[in-house]
DNA sequence: CTATATTTTCCTGATT
DNA sequence: AAATCAGGAAAATATA
């Protein structure tokens, strides 16, 4: 049963050209030496696909919740808001929201890909608005876009400060979220062996006073808030792990007993990542995907056909951050799926699936099937 | 940490 | 002949 695919949402997908980061080192990699037929065979394949490639959609990365890390970098820090591009809106909300205590997936960064010029001018119901996401408890996103929206005035106010003192603007000294230093070794296997790391631990507190309960073991949006605010924070005596020589005022306070007020909210942590079906099932609803490497073959009967087998599973790929993904071990992943009826096969139909009964939902707002279909019949002249 | 679910890799053999 | 399909087996990962 996929009863666990998240509804699909506009810009679940997300195109965009920013450098792919370095491709984590896997230990299949090394698998090719094992067997030298394979090595061969590889080398053959990548060759002769490599002629078909679209530039277009080579660069393109399928986003979904889980890689805002690609939104790290920290130019924002040496512009004025003023300045600030689409990329640097997005790098700094989603650092402001960690600083803040909250979860970077609860952050739907992909609302907020706004020149900086549009930022400035953005209401706090606006901040709202873009803050609001299906999968995040609307209270949680309220707290959030305030706390957002106070920040951005902060730093506006200080802007304009500043712009007064000096009439070369530099804003490096200011710098409210000073980043400690990174902690990478060469030799850290941890990152051969684990590529989740990057985003689990990757993020570094920037603000102990205001982080102090983001990173325990509290699920609780109410309690990270609060704690930002009162700094009284739970005690934990009896394993002694966080006690000691750790801060003194912490010893002083004690959970109150029962189960805090309003901790009965689910928050989002980290988002289940996306299954082979949702996957599919997220391009087809994208018109960015939907027509040109993948397109619905029937709607009605959730059939659908591949445009661009081997495209489609270099975004899968792509997605999950390994570069040695191919339609043949993509499909593969699918075929694993009839069982439960999430997808069945279409019989003597090449490259053509479809969903079965308990597939995810396909419904959509927008959906741009019927456009798609005149298309099918064009090609299927063609091709035959 | 254990168990289950999903995915990846590789492979054999069949089909188009 | 090259692509695609079907699954088995086993290992790797993810999630509960």
């Amino acid at each position: 049963m996929i009863d666990y695919a998240r509804p699909y949402e506009q810009n679940m997908c997300d195109l965009y050209l920013a450098p792919t980061p370095p491709a984590q080192a896997r230990l299949d990699d090394f698998q090719v030496f094992k067997k030298g037929t394979a090595y061969i065979y590889g080398n053959y394949y990548s060759n002769s696909y490599d002629a078909y490639q679209e530039p277009e959609l080579d660069t393109a990365v399928y986003h979904n919740l889980v890689n805002s890390r690609e939104y790290r970098r920290e130019d924002w820090k040496y512009k004025v808001v003023a300045d600030w591009n689409e990329d640097d809106t997005v790098s700094w909300l989603i650092e402001t929201a960690q600083c803040l205590g909250f979860s970077e997936y609860d952050v739907p960064f992909y609302n907020f890909k706004v020149h900086g010029l549009d930022l400035k001018l953005m209401k706090r119901e606006e901040v709202l608005q873009r803050m609001i996401t299906p999968n995040v408890d609307p209270m949680l996103s309220r707290r959030l876009a305030d706390a957002v929206f106070e920040k951005l005035q902060n730093r506006l106010s200080e802007e304009m400060y500043r712009d007064r003192e000096s009439s070369v603007f530099r804003y490096v000294e200011s710098d409210p979220y000073q980043h400690s230093d990174a902690v990478q070794t060469v030799l850290d296997l941890d990152s051969l062996e684990h590529k989740n790391r990057l985003y689990t631990s990757d993020y570094r507190p920037n603000d102990s006073s205001l982080l102090q309960g983001a990173c325990d073991s509290s699920d609780d949006a109410e309690d990270v808030f609060r704690s930002s605010e009162t700094a009284s924070p739970e005690y934990y005596g009896s394993d002694g792990s966080k006690s000691g020589d750790e801060d003194d005022k912490r010893k002083s306070f004690k959970r109150p007993p029962g189960r805090p007020k309003g901790s009965g909210r689910k928050i989002s942590k980290r988002p289940r990542s996306v299954s082979v079906p949702e996957f599919l099932r997220n391009l087809l609803l994208d018109p960015r995907y939907c027509p040109s490497i993948i397109k619905w073959e029937d709607h009605a009967q959730k059939k659908f056909r591949f445009m661009k087998p081997d495209e489609v599973a270099k975004l899968w790929g792509k997605m999950k951050q390994n570069d040695n993904m191919t339609f043949e071990k993509f499909s593969r992943a699918m075929r694993y799926h009839y069982r439960q009826s999430v997808l069945v096969s279409v019989p003597t139909a090449r490259l053509v699936y479809q969903f079965g009964p308990k597939g995810p939902d396909i419904t959509t707002a927008n959906p741009s099937m019927v456009k798609v279909k005149s298309e099918t019949d064009v090609n299927e002249v063609i091709f035959s």
